[in-house]
DNA sequence: CTGTTAGCGCGTTCAT
DNA sequence: ATGAACGCGCTAACAG
């Protein structure tokens, strides 16, 4: 593999005319930039990014840490990432934690010392000793999706309280006043707020809050469907159900289909997340979209501007609203509400 | 950011003493171990990795350049590169060529600036360029679920041609006579091979194969809907539709919606890729399935083999077999064959 | 068991 | 317009 020198040694010249003819840096004639090239060209040289990144303390890369690839939600964000990042000439390393503290530590802690640019963090837990490692060796993060109680930076994340409630508040207007919610982790503040938007909007309408409503879980199929099986097998049936995410919907509606149950007829099902167009071929669920290639464009451009600009130290808390997408999960329960079944 | 130098002060010891102490390497006593390890927490130390990989000529960084991470057979894929990686402790460079050859180009000559260790590569076409850029810098590389004529190299890939045949077997067997084909790029194998395996099976059975009834478009959503209404509009209708991958049919099936068709009463439907069981409430269309964590998993096998044994150069083509899963998108006419609808 | 020297490949600084 | 010297942070090779 050839090095500067080598090329340096067949155009006849000093290794720092090379970095210069190749770089378009400083001086040269016309005449050292034809026999530099030409060398260059026939000894393939590729220059080392390694040595280059070791001076300029540039890396061009990005660390983008979440929990599952193989979820649409982050797919999309990971497409929205990495074309954004190559806008900039920037690449993007892949991280799936699977919600697990241990590998999120292990791949920050593997990244800062590949010295990465920054860090796109989806954090597992509230524990912000991932986010503290980072910070103390000078190298931006923007956080991704959840926020963290009381830590100040920058976060890039849907409203996912308010389309909770706007999902809950649709449901009651339709007449339902049975709703359970299945949701993620108690611990992940996504899963927090979706239960809060929940309470809010049964509160609002003066409508108790029953405990037995709420189950906290994982944002899996598997989990959708173990937690919806509970809440069919027990009566009475609710008469609508809140799935916390995409995941957890899909695992919820194979529950209620082994139950020989009609969606909506037996039961409603609303849901956190849309699933991407390209996937379905008829969209039939009514959720609350959140923008996941926005979420991962704004999340990454924000971050690009604080490793161009690293000074800047207003933290930016950017929340994306969601969308009501009314579709055909819905039905309208006698002496309901006034809206129709969309 | 603190470098090996001021640890070293801070112990009393030179800086390879700790060098030794945190790569566990060569002798130092106890109470070395202790003053160095003191030192580093104290300072923060993170190595450099930067810096040890010019030394090592390693960056434990794969590149993996497929053409769409959206695409759930191509996100499974990658996560299944990722996880595996991982157990070696490799990182993973993700690149989306959207199956651009001037995106490709971009990505592997950077990456081989970047001095990744190997590239996984699912080429945008046959031509060879971008394979024969890595060899020269002496890069390994595994291309994925694509061959290319007359190229001498490791291949990870499906049994396209096969599983195609299988597919238009069956149909045959439930009696279809006229069956179209919707597939993708022409300049693609995995296009090319689905194609010949449809060709073969009607040939096999005596039946004469239509030119009008094979369409070569990309493998999008788009191209899916625009090609499957392209067949619908003119008459005759064919009564069996085959879908050349995921995105190709969920387009066809809208355009099968839009046209006030049913699947299978008006038509039968058979596609290549299976949706991950994660994104299905209800599995509905019969596939060839192929198993894209496995293509990973052993493309990134062989790839970090190939890393550790570079002399190595009997190529490995490895073709993994699909699996036909019969579902209820197909249906049997009458003085049709012998097998049921599944 | 520990330290000195040297070099990985490149680009900044200063000189010519 | 070109080049020499030096250092980025780390570790192999060679003392001692």
């Amino acid at each position: 593999m050839a090095t500067i020198r080598d090329v340096a040694e067949r155009a006849g010249v000093a290794p720092i005319t090379v970095s210069r003819v190749l770089n378009n840096s400083g001086y040269f004639s016309e005449e050292t930039r034809r026999r530099v090239e030409k060398a260059a060209a026939e000894l393939q040289y590729v220059p080392n990014q390694l040595a280059r990144s070791l001076r300029s303390n540039r890396t061009d890369t990005l660390a983008l840490v979440l929990t599952d690839i193989t979820n649409p939600f982050w797919t999309t964000v990971a497409r929205a990432v990495e074309d954004t990042a190559a806008t900039q000439g920037f690449n993007v390393v892949l991280c799936n934690t699977d919600e697990q503290e241990e590998k999120q530590l292990q791949y920050v802690s593997v990244l800062l010392r590949k010295r990465v640019d920054g860090f796109l963090l989806v954090p597992v837990s509230h524990n912000v000793e991932p986010i503290t490692m980072i910070r103390q060796q000078g190298v931006p993060v923007v956080v991704l999706d959840r926020d963290m109680p009381g830590l100040e930076a920058d976060v890039v994340r849907c409203a996912s309280e308010q389309g909770a409630h706007e999902l809950i508040s649709y449901l009651i207007g339709l007449g339902h006043r049975d709703i359970a919610v299945i949701s993620g982790p108690e611990t992940v503040s996504t899963a927090q707020e979706r239960v809060a938007g929940y309470r809010r909007a049964l509160t609002e309408q003066g409508l108790p809050v029953n405990p037995d409503r709420i189950l906290f879980g994982s944002y899996t199929v598997e989990s959708g469907y173990e937690l919806a099986r509970r809440v069919l097998q027990r009566p009475p049936r609710p008469t609508a159900l809140f799935a916390g995410n995409n995941f957890i919907a899909i695992g919820a509606l194979k529950a209620i289909r082994e139950a020989g149950l009609q969606v909506p007829q037996d039961i409603s099902v609303v849901s956190f997340d849309d699933l991407p167009p390209t996937l379905v071929v008829d969209p039939f669920l009514t959720v609350a979209a959140q923008s996941p290639y926005e979420l991962g464009r704004q999340a990454t451009e924000l971050l690009l501007r604080r490793i161009a600009e690293p000074d800047s130290c207003d933290w930016q808390k950017i929340v994306l609203p969601t969308e009501l997408i009314v579709r055909r999960s819905c039905r309208a329960l006698e002496g309901g509400g006034d809206k129709g079944i969309g």
